[in-house]
DNA sequence: TCTAAACGGAGCGAATCGCTCCGTTTAAGA
DNA sequence: TCTTAAACGGAGCGATTCGCTCCGTTTAGA
């Protein structure tokens, strides 16, 4: 057919451009946080400054396309973590992946953009799956009782971060953030082991309300300190 | 003596600054991280900032001097956690009193500034005590033995920094800071079970070398992009 | 050869940085 | 009461960095 001649060369490249400068924003919004600049994300796409702004008429629109992305993500560890015969490996599964994005793009920006539907419907697919996770790992008494799927989000977006592997990507060294990135492999498997049942002794304080999740995006673009 | 006469009033108030500069320094570096600012400082303790470059000749020094205290409070930690009989419990003594410390003024600022003779000191003191530390732990069974003290004072840079916590006091909702500050409690307590013996399973990869910890101070002032 | 789409990046105004410099306040001594 | 000097607060300097625009160049296809 023709279209795939008229979707040749120029247009292909076009298509690859935008790829990489998702990976690549992903990449740089991990290392820099909320600090990131349109600059240095085209840089490290290897594009320039126009091209990006061709493709996405704000900063604030590449990242909403950046968290829809990685709101997909999650959705997909949890569903795939659903897919598992085992709920236990199921929910580890789904840690384990969720951890890996790192912090994603996601809270390195919460509550800097406005939430699009997109983000909000992807997010709720996303809460129903983990839910159901941690419904199933309690029922087969795997996981202890009185860890919530909240504590579980938590426990993920504590983790997801590695300041260590950050500072060594950040300083060119590769050798140094690998070893900081299985370093951290070996903490996951700690904290995961700490969800089994049975616990020596119960969680402290209340289990964490949802409010700690939805206010954080409520977008207030007031800036404290007038 | 005539010493407290003299030192009344106004020299009372440079002291008083002194502590509360040290105290919003702190502060700020948790929430900004390495991004804060001199005046973000001085506003926080509620001082000129003329007041503070009196003090400290340039912003590194003021660094530096934070860091010295916050090596030394995990220093006393770790020795707190050494006086206890029981060493599992002198153990979470120390785990839960760093992390609850914050990122304090150490990992934002780690190979920004030039290391001092005297944080290189307490920095050695307090390794011998969380070394003493682990050790009398692995010994008594209670702590996974594949879990080394480097581990463990990873997962206490994973624990310390709370994003949540932070997002929320920047916005001021102190409410939903509290709530996050107990969430994290939670999660505190899960890693500290996942690190009692028995393991169901051993920890992934090779245990983390020391490395880690030094490369990251070695200050490298070039810039990675030029 | 010509055209139009996609490209890269210099540079604009605004914001922010670390830090200096100076006019003001205040407690102690004459 | 007046003088003095130490401690104060903060306006503002030059440098840097930001998001974004604008324009000259490159290149695939007719």
């Amino acid at each position: 057919m023709g279209t795939d001649k008229r979707r040749a060369s120029r247009q292909a490249e076009a298509e690859r451009n935008d790829q990489a400068l998702l990976a690549a924003a992903r990449e740089v919004l991990a290392i820099d946080g909320a600090h990131a600049s349109v600059a240095s994300i085209a840089a490290a796409a290897g594009v320039g400054i126009g091209s990006l702004y061709r493709r996405y008429r704000t900063k604030e629109e590449l990242y909403q396309r950046l968290c829809e992305i990685a709101l997909d993500d999650y959705a997909r560890a949890a569903e795939e973590g659903l897919a598992h015969g085992d709920p236990w490996e199921g929910l580890v599964h789904y840690i384990t992946t969720a951890v890996s994005f790192g912090p994603g793009s996601l809270a390195p920006i919460a509550g800097t953009i406005e939430i699009t539907a997109e983000m909000a419907e992807k997010n709720e697919r996303s809460d129903r799956a983990v839910e159901m996770l941690v419904g199933r790992a309690h029922r087969c008494g795997a996981l202890r009782n009185d860890a919530t799927a909240l504590d579980i989000s938590l426990l993920i977006e504590q983790l997801a971060k590695s300041p260590l592997d950050d500072h060594f990507k950040r300083q060119q060294m590769a050798a140094l953030a690998q070893a900081a990135r299985t370093a951290r492999e070996r903490i996951v498997a700690i904290a995961i082991q700490g969800l089994r049942a049975p616990a020596h002794q119960p969680l402290p304080g209340d289990p964490p309300g949802y409010e700690l999740f939805s206010e954080r995006w409520a977008s207030r673009h007031d800036n404290p300190s007038p």
